[in-house]
DNA sequence: CAGCTACCGGATCAACGATCCGGTGCCCGA
DNA sequence: TCGGGCACCGGATCGTTGATCCGGTAGCTG
């Protein structure tokens, strides 16, 4: 009794905030996956009880749009100026689908609205590298979404796709490929089950093919005559 | 009670399936969208206890499995040898697109393997027009990922953005963009907010460039030199 | 007619998201 | 110094969910 007042205030840190339970659910989405992180466990791991959590938040909802606007931050925007559009954007959208294959959940999460302050900062520097460079209208909406679309299919592929993490579902896929490779001969030949690393030789290809045709459609700055150097 | 007996077979059609569960859980996920399908509200619609649904399906994972399956087999698949690899590919991937639109639940669940029999013919008819084509290796998967990532974006994408649907939304979005035009300038300026109509150019040309990427790099049928243009 | 198999469902369990309502501690003005 | 208000917290609780237990029933087979 006469010990116990104020002792959680003197330990855990600040009294709870938006700020600390976003971290929190980044760390515990993170450990155990989406489908694990509950407003009581949460509340748990945070050292509270999971009603408090409702008054800095609204809904669960707004705890995962929280989460996936913080992971954002940690993509890297590249500072302007450096090595050319082409070089710009590929650092971007590369780190991007780094922070998206560091945290696989976030993958089944895209399908909401994006709209906090860190996905807009990196969606800003896309769209005004991209003004910059020259590409107008009909172009720069495609570009863009085009881009983005790219790095969120194939973050959400390759995060889904269990390569690494469970070896055994990837074996039972193959092997169920090759029972029926008379119905699938050229999944069974040539497999889209890749073997780690591919992945990312794969989407620097598709990555490059974009940018190909996002450069041929430059109006401005013709510096290349229309094709590629 | 001698009117009752066998009351149900016979009105009732077949005795419950898996077909008429996953029939029903389309329908189920069309009308009221991904968070309101319940074991109990499926079952209810066929007329039987959610209990009953368990005999048939392990979990509700294999309901959505299926469903997801199931909305594949309308992707027509292209009679080939007609126009060319670029139009049947072309006509493959925007029939999975309109799918996807069309069902737009499917896109948040398209965040888990995906290996039922009308997904794998359509993966199938993908890579063995590539491969008839003469894309080889490393180019091979990097095409076949990138197509479909790109598709799976953008139905990920569209499919989610409220642009019909919840106008408010989309209102509010755009106020906010344009109440912040300081902090981001260029999205303001030429605004991510596309109305619609504007997804299908955007998505015609991305695919668009993709192709032209992957046909740079044809080996066999070399018409264009090995570069490009 | 006995028994087996495919099929069904009421009752129930643990867990979840969310809300109600009653607490604490602390600070600020009188 | 005190008292009222405010930011913050949480036990108890509600309705709903996915899933399981276990006891049924219909219809065929021998």
């Amino acid at each position: 009794m006469w010990l116990r007042p104020s002792a959680r205030r003197e330990r855990d840190a600040p009294p709870l905030s938006r700020d600390r339970i976003t971290e929190e659910a980044v760390a515990l989405l993170d450990a155990e996956g989406a489908d694990r992180l509950t407003m009581r466990r949460l509340a748990e791991r945070l050292g509270t009880g999971s009603t408090t959590l409702y008054w800095h938040v609204k809904t669960k909802d707004d705890v995962l749009d929280l989460a996936l606007d913080k992971i954002f931050a940690e993509v890297e925007i590249p500072r302007k100026g450096g090595q050319g559009w082409r070089a710009d954007i590929t650092a971007l959208v590369s780190g991007w689908r780094a922070v998206l294959l560091r945290h696989p959940w976030s993958a089944a999460l895209l399908g909401r609205p994006m709209l906090g302050p860190n996905v807009l900062a990196r969606s800003e520097f896309l769209y005004a590298t991209l003004v910059e460079t020259g590409v107008v209208e009909p172009h720069l909406t495609a570009a863009a979404y085009g881009l983005s679309n790219f790095v969120i299919g194939s973050g959400l592929m390759q995060a889904t796709w269990p390569d690494n993490a469970k070896q055994p579902m990837l074996r039972d896929a193959r092997e169920h490929l090759h029972a029926n490779r008379e119905r699938y001969p050229a999944l069974a030949a040539h497999g889209p089950l890749v073997a780690d690393g591919n992945w990312d030789a794969g989407f620097a290809l598709g990555l490059g093919w974009l940018l190909d045709g996002i450069q041929a459609n430059i109006a401005s700055t013709d510096e290349e005559g229309g094709a590629r150097a």
